[in-house]
DNA sequence: TCACGCATGTAAGAGGTTACATGATTAG
DNA sequence: CTAATCATGTAACCTCTTACATGCGTGA
């Protein structure tokens, strides 16, 4: 009977419009970027079993050239329950990051190939960091809709503001151990070539 | 025979020192803060399996006043195979943060306790920024080790200082939610109470 | 002709959490 | 007397990923 983590993303995404569970993969990989990247094969079956439970429903659609799809909508059930979830307490989230065990890891291995692995996550993060500006910059063509609270624009820039610091400072980051294992291979005896 | 990352976050824990199982599952929810925090009931299971795999050896203690214990510590086969992982590429990590949803919902709640929610993670997320710039301190307190790549303490500063931007610009973006919030709710109209 | 976009799903397996089991010592 | 610390593990369950299945239309 409850809803899991994927399922109150879903209907977040329901509670502004309505979507086919391809739709919803989509926005999820998507520059627009909310939340994180699930696999249709996770977001088929949570359909279902959100519609099973009352929190959405769906209009199936019959098409020619393409095949049949589902329309979900969500119920006013589903409305109330988000919004009751929406302000309830949470967990901080659980960062589990490899690239952070790696960088443990430093101390042990060949700077030069350290290197080269961060700079190809600065410049990664560099581009993540444009496409969210990118962004920034149209949701900032209507301001009228960012100062209502009672738009999802308005929530949407809210969260956009956190991938944007999240990729900023992550770039920062890869930027300043590139510039140590720099520095420090200054003060270590030069390889043997 | 694959090694999981859990299994290389273990080793790279292991390169340093040895340990028990215990005490691996302390250091990572310890402020000291290495990666995540896993439960013992992964971590036991995962330590056999470097075992089996010959990554690790463990010793076993007997104790009269202690439950008995088993001293891990890294082969040089692990060794090996823990520097050629370290430089190899790694995807970006998925965040899955459960609060960035219910941001993405806030346009449909009262301000009032979106606010309450906000301040309660900036709040932590401050706490745990202090914590960290304690350990920073500790470790600014010996430069030398912090300018030798070869020492595990300049690798404990690397992602030491990606932890302190995390939490930093966390609280931030909280904070911002929270003035964002105060500030629409001066355009908005007042609650009828 | 081949790959991509549209569209929905199942099955198997890996990774992670929660609950349970045991038992001595020490601090409040 | 109760809770926490030390110390290792199993079992059940949930979540998430990978692989597989199907099939038409369109553009390179």
């Amino acid at each position: 009977m409850a809803v899991t983590t994927l399922g109150y993303a879903l209907l977040s995404l329901l509670a502004v419009k309505s979507y086919t569970g391809y739709d919803l993969g989509r926005l999820m990989r998507s520059p627009i970027s909310v939340f994180w990247e699930a696999r249709y094969s996770q977001i088929y079956p949570e359909l279902s079993r959100l519609e099973s439970q009352g929190l959405v429903t769906y209009q199936a659609v019959t098409q020619h050239d393409f095949p049949d799809k589902k329309i979900y909508t969500i119920t006013d059930d589903g409305r109330a329950l988000l919004r009751i979830w929406a302000t309830e307490p949470v967990d901080p989230p659980v960062i589990r990051d490899e690239l952070v065990i790696k960088a443990y890891s430093l101390w042990m291995v060949d700077p030069e190939p350290a290197q080269e692995l961060f700079r190809y996550h600065e410049q990664y993060h560099l581009a993540k960091l444009q496409q969210y500006e990118e962004v920034q910059r149209d949701l900032e063509a209507s301001p009228e809709a960012l100062n209502d609270p009672t738009s999802p624009t308005f929530a949407q820039y809210i969260i956009l503001q956190r991938d944007l610091g999240f990729e900023r400072e992550y770039a920062v980051w890869c930027h300043w151990v590139v510039e140590r294992l720099e520095q420090t291979m200054r003060f270590s005896s030069p390889p043997i070539n």
